[in-house]
DNA sequence: GCCAACGTTGGC
DNA sequence: GCCAACGTTGGC
């Protein structure tokens, strides 16, 4: 079982669309690593925090969970859509993504307390120019803030 | 809107 | 394989 952040820009896709919804699929990630984490160490049932990033409020926002072993994301074969990938095909997909659903949505936890605590210092989303979409969660951490929201 | 930081692209 | 140029992210 392992923990992730997973960022989401709440004018495309909140944490009041998840609750509405139930799941989500991950669609649009275009960074290899953050690719990676889906693919290749996502497993159903681990968990996730929400975050809304590039909004007037950012910070953690909601649980949730993953729901879904990653898959071809749809998007890279659309030529009409934002996220079409010339160089993806279906026999070789270049992207993947998983299904994300709603455990609950919580208090926001604003990225200025989020660095206010020494227990989270080395959380990645503090640290400087990180910009990676989906980053890994200690345990520790995980729990520290699930405490706390 | 600004700008620092980072990832990707493409010429060589 | 290098690296400059460019595009994007994301907090402020």
């Amino acid at each position: 079982m392992r923990y992730w952040l997973m960022k989401s820009e709440p004018s495309e896709y909140s944490i009041d669309d998840l609750a509405r919804d139930g799941f989500v699929p991950w669609y649009g990630v275009r960074n290899y690593q953050a690719r990676n984490f889906m693919r290749d160490q996502m497993r159903v049932g681990d968990g996730v925090l929400f975050y809304h990033s590039t909004c007037a409020e950012p910070g953690i926002a909601g649980l949730a969970e993953v729901a879904t072993p990653a898959y071809p994301d749809a998007t890279q074969f659309d030529p009409d859509g934002n996220y079409f990938d010339p160089k993806a095909t279906e026999d070789t997909p270049r992207w993947f993504n998983v299904d994300v659903k709603v455990v609950r949505k919580t208090r926001l936890m604003p990225l200025s307390e989020i660095r206010e605590y020494p227990e989270l210092a080395n959380m990645r989303v503090l640290a400087k120019g990180n910009r990676l979409s989906i980053t890994p969660v200690d345990p520790d951490e995980w729990r520290f803030i699930v405490g706390r929201l």
